[in-house]
Parts: structure tokens; sequence; C-alpha cells
DNA sequence: CTTGACGTGAGGTACGTAACTCACTAAATC
DNA sequence: GATTTAGTGAGTTACGTACCTCACGTCAAG
């Protein structure tokens, strides 16, 4: 009834212990036919390796880098968060995580740091940057010295990442799209749709599908060319309050990430919040206070607790060839509004 | 560096590791002082006991029974996909899950199992049922017998449970209803609510949350008498397909549990398919196929992966006294629309 | 003074696995 | 014929913790 152990497969098997050993960890040394012989006791027995059993034989320390970018965003501000929880919970694991801070805005100066990475005191890493050229390379390195490597919220999909831990942006697009076509009741009208930047692969993708979806299902709705923050929160505001200003009949914004404070600001100045519908992206303590007070509509997330478990259950997984339970992994594009929002 | 062991407690302390071992697991036979000298001790250094080493030497077996409705429910067959796959990928610790049908709509046969299960056998309970005072009684002698008990998907509140593994069924109400008030853009009508069993908890809940927003925000929109299938969805079949035809100005209809198969077919039938709005809970295959086919416009759902393995570290938490961490294990209200329908 | 309960230390074995050494055989190579 | 090498078994130590036994000292009640 109780698990069967090395030892079992070992008499099972008819070979020694070392045997067992040196097929399961897959060393050197061993005739075809006792691997063979150890595998099917393996299959016959059901054996499963006690991962927690060996990693303490093993003094293994699982030790995971989270590049995050230095930026003072809301969002990042989360994802931060997430991270000092997972800290201080000290996991049935040992596994230690270290926050690497990139600047923002400065994909060389990230693809400096993962480049001037030390390779051994990592066994893996999860990235929150867009791609460049210099980032591809310097995690095609990481790659070679046998890290593990997972792309945050953003993909870096032309990188042999390993994983992508993060929602589908064109859906998120898609998704956002289709509740303001719902909400919006089939008026005539114009769209407003302000990005961080529109550099940022997510970005380019939530737009491309709410585009998409507006010019499919709801063609009285005409989309106006998106308004750039560039990070720059005065100038967002000001352009937005002039953008609503000279256009009356806006009735809904898509804020596509960033810049969210701003965009309340502007439209708490020019008396159209509440009578635009607004989705943004992202829940964090501006959004939150934004849906309880009725002045967003709707804000679509991804759950940064779950990104930061995920992302390194992906990296274990992968740094020791263990399988992936997708289901499990998946980041859900999460729909909240006032009434599905989670207190605290 | 690298984590303190008894062995550093004992060092620091002065006093020998059959000490620390005894003040570490409350055993009797030492003196107040020296108990205050390993605790110091300990606060000193951080020593954190390592579960898997401890687990490991304890032999520690969790046995958790999870006792699900034997219904033919879409929703419980999904509840079961997931203990499954829960059961087939060898977690790091040791954990046994005991999937136990208890027969649907008989709260009494429910209790039966619970009174007859063997306290023995088992360190925990995840129990999914309608709350009856045998049932209540039932979980008062698990607790009582140091079981560690959670109420899983429908809250046993007046009972001793541990903690409630769900989500907030009023709150979805809530939601439902305000995206069914939006949808429908101000326009006058009737608004049908369906349920499987008016008798549990969840569904009263959820019709609770339902009609308040509705009458706060959408006064326009009157709620008809709620249609109960009593799990029979022939009869279910024709109830709609009667109150469709008698009240042609049905703009909306919320399927608060239970027979969505019905009512698709129902309406399907009568033609009226896709001019309703159309709000059901729980995603599985038949809401799925619905969503992609525009049938339905929202599905309410709760994640049943998540749900499982939530429970199960919520019991093996209880079950040895651990800290939970409260935004991992809350369940999230769940929107569901074509586009943000995850794949699979 | 004896008895016994209490408090403590020393030391051991065990859990399931990893990783190593040493010894040995059989076959291949020199 | 001597040397190497691949393949194997036997055995040991270690990881961090639990739990056990035995011995010993202290102190108070009988």
């Amino acid at each position: 009834m109780t698990r069967p152990t090395v030892r079992d497969i070992a008499r099972e098997a008819g070979v020694s212990l070392a045997t067992v050993d040196r097929v399961l960890n897959s060393r050197p040394r061993v005739r075809e036919n006792s691997i063979r012989l150890v595998q099917d006791a393996v299959e016959k027995l059901g054996y499963v390796r006690d991962v927690s059993a060996a990693n303490l034989a093993k003094r293994k320390e699982y030790r995971f880098a989270f590049i995050i970018p230095d930026s003072r965003s809301k969002f990042v501000e989360t994802i931060l968060a997430a991270l000092n929880e997972v800290k201080q919970v000290p996991g049935p694991d040992r596994i230690s995580v270290d926050t690497i801070l990139a600047p923002a805005d400065d994909a060389n100066a990230t693809a400096r740091i993962l480049t001037g990475l030390d390779v051994q005191r990592f066994d893996g890493v999860a990235i929150m940057c867009p791609e460049t050229p210099q980032v591809r390379d310097a995690v095609i390195r990481l790659k070679q010295a046998g890290l593990a490597v997972v792309a945050l919220v953003s993909d870096l999909p032309s990188s042999r990442r390993d994983h992508f831990v993060g929602v589908d942006n064109k859906a998120a697009g898609r998704t956002a799209g289709a509740l303001m076509g719902r909400f919006l009741c089939g008026k005539q009208g114009k769209v407003l749709v302000v990005s961080g930047s529109l550099l940022s692969r997510d970005s380019i993708e939530r737009r491309f599908g709410f585009d998409g979806i507006l010019a499919e299902r709801f063609p009285s709705l005409v989309v106006l060319p998106t308004v750039e923050s560039r990070n720059d929160n005065y100038r967002l505001i000001s352009i937005v309050k002039q953008v609503m200003t000279a256009h009356r009949d806006i009735l809904g914004i898509y804020a596509l990430g960033s810049g969210n404070s701003a965009i309340l600001d502007a439209l708490r100045a020019t008396g159209r919040i509440r009578s635009c519908t607004l989705i943004m992206h992202e829940l964090t303590e501006i959004t939150r206070a934004a849906l309880e007070a009725d002045e967003v509509d709707v804000v679509i997330m991804q759950n940064v607790g779950h990104l930061v478990r995920s992302s390194i259950r992906v990296l274990r997984a992968y740094s020791d060839n263990t399988p992936i339970v997708d289901s499990q992994e998946k980041i859900r594009i999460e729909i909240v509004t006032k009434e599905n929002l989670v207190e605290l």
C-alpha cells in the first residue's frame, strides 16, 4: 500500500541499489539490459521519485532571479509585493528568490544585467522586459549556461525562453473590446485607446485584439489614433484633456496598461468621468479605488500572485526536468467589476 | 548563509539536541527556562523547520477525503476531473486523496457517509454538500476526532468547518446581475432566473445578490419568480419552453447552477436563443460550446483546479497548524466570455 | 535514606535518496 | 599475457528531522 522505494525497485529488477541509482539519474556505465530491467520495475511498481527526499539528499537549493523593471508603475509594485509574499513564506522546498531591478525604458541596460548575471549563482531566471536583439542574445547565453528561463508578463518569443508566464494579450484586447462594445449598446461614437508605450509587445497585442473585435462586431464605434504616454504622466494628462475636449463624442476609453492614474485625473478634470465607459488593465490601488467609486467599468487583470508562483513552479520544473501541469500554469484573463472585486 | 538547523539551535541555546527536539515538538519534561533559551535561539537564528525533512522522518502521509455528490452534473464532472489530475501528478509531498461519492439530493445519506467515515484513516475531509442538521453534527464529530474539515463550493457556516473553499456566491449573483443590466442597455422587460434547487445555500445566495443589484441599479428590469428544475431536465425543458412562450418580453435569463443543458435546449427549441441575454454558471463542455457558438453571453465560474488544489493546501495547513496564504487561497469569481475563454 | 518523578544529555536508528568508494568480473585492447 | 575499461554489487556517509533508549543528576516526599 505504501509507496515503493528504490530498494523495492532493486529487488524487483534483481539489480543492486547502485545500479538503480545509476539508471534513475542517467549516469553512465549501465548495460542496456539492466536499464530496461530497472525501467520495467519502475513501471510495474509505479515508482515515483520522492522529490523532497531527493532534494534533501542533494542539499539542492533552487536559486531563481526575477528581473523586474524598476519603474514606479503600480502594476510593477503589485508584482514586487507578490514576490515579497513568496519570500516571506518558507515553502516546503528550499527555494530562494532574488529580485533584481532593471532600469525601465532601457532595454540595453536590462540586457547588460542579463549578460552580467552570474550563471553559477542561479538555476533559473524570470524576465519581465521588452524583447530586443540584445535581450535575445543574453537569453540565449543564459540558456546555454543551463539556466531555465521564463518570460514574465510580456513574451520573448524569438529568444529561446522555456516558457511564457502571462496572459494571451491579444485575447485580453479582444475581451476589452467585446465588453466595450456591449456596454456601449450599439451607440455611434468614438473610442480612445491610451497606451504606455507602443514598443512593448503586450501593448501592441492588446491593441491589435481590441481593434480586431471592434471592427468585426461593433462597426458603429470608431477607434481614434492611440495616445501614447511614453511614461510621462504630466504629458499624458494634458494630451487626454486635449483629446477629450476636441472629441465630444468619445464614448469609451481603453487604457492598455500604464498611465491609469493620469487618465483618471484627466477625466475627472474634464468632468467626463462616469459618462465614458472606461476599461483599464491591471488591478492596483488606483484601479481598485476607481472601480469602487464607479469611475471605471471593468478592469482586465492577471493575478500577480499566480504569475509569481507559477513562474517559480515552472522554473523549478524546467530546472529538474519534471512535467508541468498546464492547467495550473495557465494565466487567466480576469475580468473584474465592482461586484466581483475581491477585498484586500 | 545557509538555513540554520536544529544543531545550530542547540549550540546557540547551550542545550542538547534532545531538548531542542522536545521544545520544538512541545513534548513534556522541559524546564521553563530551557524552553525560553531554545525559543530565543530559534528567533535569533531565524530557524524554520524543514517541513519535508520532518515529514520524511515522521513518514507522514496526508490522507484526505473529498466528499463529492454523485450527480451527473457537468460541474461535478469537472471537479472529479480536477481531482483525478491532482492524483496523477505526484506532488513533492506525500498526499493521498480519496474521492468519495455521496448520493446527490440526499443530505441524510451524505451525513451518514460522514458519520461512517473512519477517522483513523484520514487527516482531513473536504465536503461538498448542502448543510443540514445531520451534516452539521457529522462535521462536529469529525472535528472532535481531530480531522481538518473544509467546505467545498457551498459553505457549511454553522458547522465548525475550518475553512470554506469557494466563491462568495452573493457577490457572484451581483456580478451576474450587473452584467445582465449592462448588457440589456436600460431596456424595459423581464428577466428569468432558473435554479437547480433552491435548497442549496449557493443558489439562494446567488439569487439574493442578483435580485439585489437589479433592484438597486436596473429598476427597468422585472425579475420573474424563479423556475426550479429539481434536477429533472425533462421537466425543466418543458417549464422553460412554457415560460418563454407565455412571456414574450423576457430579455435575459440567469441560470443559477445546474440545468444549463436543458435551458439551452429549451431556448433552441423556442427559437429564443441569441435573442435573450444568457448568463450561466460554471464552465463545462456545455457552457463552453455555448459560449463559442455565441449562445451564451457570459459564464460566471470558479476554477475547479484551483478549488481542488486550494482545498488540499488548506487541509494540509490545518492538519499541521501552518499558516495559510490568504491571497493564494481566495477563490475568484471569474467572468468568462467568448473572448477570454481559455482553450482546452 | 530510599524512592521516584522530573529534567537533561548522549547517542542511536530511521525516513528515501544522492553520491561516493572499493572490489570484482568479463570482455576488449595493447 | 598484461592492461584497460565497461558494468555491477556492496557498502558508507550525508541531508534535516523525529523519536527512541539509556544514563545521570536534582530535589522532594515518604
